[in-house]
RNA sequence: GUGGUUGUAGCUCAGUUGGUUAGAGCGCCUGAUUGUGGUUCAGGAGGUCGUCGGUUCGAACCCGAUCUUCCACCCCA
């Protein structure tokens, strides 16, 4: 009856190497995190369905993962209460409104935490991944949206990502555009077609605008938004003549022109920010700045994401408070990562000394020395037998271990000790104090 | 949710029209080396061919179901 084990659809195991590259990823963004003033927070993995349901468009209701009720619940029509969190964002909107009165504001949190998703899973797309979210609510400062760009850029930049956008666009300005073209009511097909003008070029969007029932008229207006061209400065020129007519259309411009100025004339490290008019993104909370990164040169979905949203507290009974916030897709970095070859060496580095067992009293000198390098904060370790050196020596190598230190009955004599550089293959021999000031040197 | 695709040793993959005992490279283990890993040499172990069922004298190969992988939609980090 021992069937091989398996593991859930979209899900992965981590083995240690991979979580030290993970954890640089996390390290970083918390340390840049921390640097803009944010603070953590957790929320639980499960919230109600009421929660959830219902704030991420018709599509995202199928995609939250619903956990069934049990005991006599479970007859009464498999009506689920609770669920599996999908994004980071909603939850902390229900985090603020029911600890409002703890939290001072404008609040600043981050979060690091895996988020579930019933997707079928592809290339970079999991059921089971991490966000890294910072969010300010509180404040509808465009402040926030200047200094989250350049979060993006801090971080991507320490980690050694040189080629990616951060593209920018404003729900304001899509509602202009819908308004312009006298079909107001028709927003969200409207963004939903035009995002898609990277991957279907512009006679699939046109032909999409048709099947979604927007009048010929109104697709011959959109027209010139899509050869867009030249510097953002120029884009927003064109757009600020396009949306005259439109007073949430100029708002939307002069909110991007703020933002835009701003970070463009502090300056950005690697980061290219980029106007991007065709930029809408699923999410129909958003209602004024959407952001989204992309790594050049890797073919994967974008690996950052967020936006502004007015009204989401509201939803949970506390209105006025508007948020702002972007989120690390840390499973697609790790995979850009991975393909570009920016992992560390030193992300992988754990133990800096393997004491070689060669016996009782060996083993016990070496233990107390073990204590001794751990007391000045080398990290060490004793191997546990006196197994055969060379499978001593073997398991320092495949640990990637540094250093050996080898005490035999020659060296206990002489309260001396033996240490090789593994990767050299030099060895001397010194004592204790004279090791401890050759690895703090 | 729709359509397609993949699965053979720990990993990457061969495997002829269905025909004895399913192979290679790398990795792993043992030895050459009783105080020296990573290199070299010699030897060895390891597979219910994703799973279940069917066709056949006979199935890794043909058929069905299911799971998994990846891809295109949908959507998204």
């Amino acid at each position: 009856m021992s069937n091989k084990p398996s593991i859930v659809k979209g899900t992965r195991d981590f083995l240690p190497d991979v979580m030290a590259k993970r954890n640089h990823i996390f390290d970083t963004i918390k340390q840049v995190f921390v640097k803009y003033g944010f603070l953590p927070i957790e929320t639980p993995a499960m919230e109600t369905t009421e929660t959830l349901m219902g704030k991420y468009g018709e599509e995202g209701d199928r995609l939250i993962f619903k956990i069934l009720p049990r005991g006599d619940k479970l007859k009464d029509g498999f009506k689920p209460e609770e669920a599996l969190r999908y994004d980071l964002t909603v939850p902390f909107a229900r985090f603020v409104v029911m600890n409002q009165n703890e939290i001072t504001f404008p609040f600043k949190r981050y979060q690091i935490q895996p988020v579930w998703r019933a997707d079928r899973p592809q290339k970079g797309r999991y059921r089971e991944f991490y966000q890294c979210d910072a969010d300010v609510v509180g404040s509808d400062s465009l402040v926030y949206e200047v200094e989250l760009v350049q979060i993006f850029d801090e971080v991507l930049s320490n980690l050694g990502l040189t080629d990616f956008s951060v593209k920018i666009n404003n729900r304001k300005i899509l509602s202009g555009i819908a308004e312009v073209c006298g079909e107001a009511d028709k927003i969200i097909p409207i963004t939903v077609a035009i995002d898609k003008l990277d991957k279907i070029g512009k006679d699939g969007v046109i032909k999409e605008l048709e099947e979604r029932g927007i009048s010929h008229k109104a697709i011959k207006k959109i027209d010139p938004l899509f050869s867009l061209t030249g510097s953002n400065q120029d884009k927003l020129k064109t757009l600020k003549d396009f949306l005259a007519d439109s007073e949430i259309g100029l708002k939307g411009i002069e909110e991007l022109t703020y933002v835009i100025d701003q970070v463009e004339g502090m300056g950005l490290r690697k980061a290219k920010l980029e106007l991007e008019v065709t930029l809408a993104r699923g999410l129909n909370y958003y209602t004024g700045a959407i952001f989204e990164v992309a790594a050049n040169n890797v073919k994967i979905g974008s690996i950052c994401g967020g936006g502004r949203y007015d009204d989401l507290t509201a939803l949970f009974g506390l209105s006025g408070t508007s948020g702002v916030g972007i989120s690390f897709g840390a499973d697609r970095i790790y995979d850009v990562m991975s393909e570009l070859n920016l992992f560390p060496e030193s992300a992988l580095q754990s133990t800096k000394v393997l004491f070689i067992n060669f016996g009782e009293d060996e083993q016990n000198q070496s233990m107390k020395y073990a204590k001794h390098l751990r007391d000045t904060g080398i990290s060490c370790e004793v191997y546990p037998s006196a197994a055969k050196m060379k499978k001593q020596m073997k398991y320092a190598n495949d640990r990637s271990i540094p250093y050996v230190v080898m005490i035999g009955s020659d060296e206990l004599k002489n309260g001396t000790l033996t240490y090789k550089n593994m990767e050299s293959g030099e060895q001397e021999t010194a004592n204790i104090n004279q090791l401890i000031a050759e690895f703090n040197s």
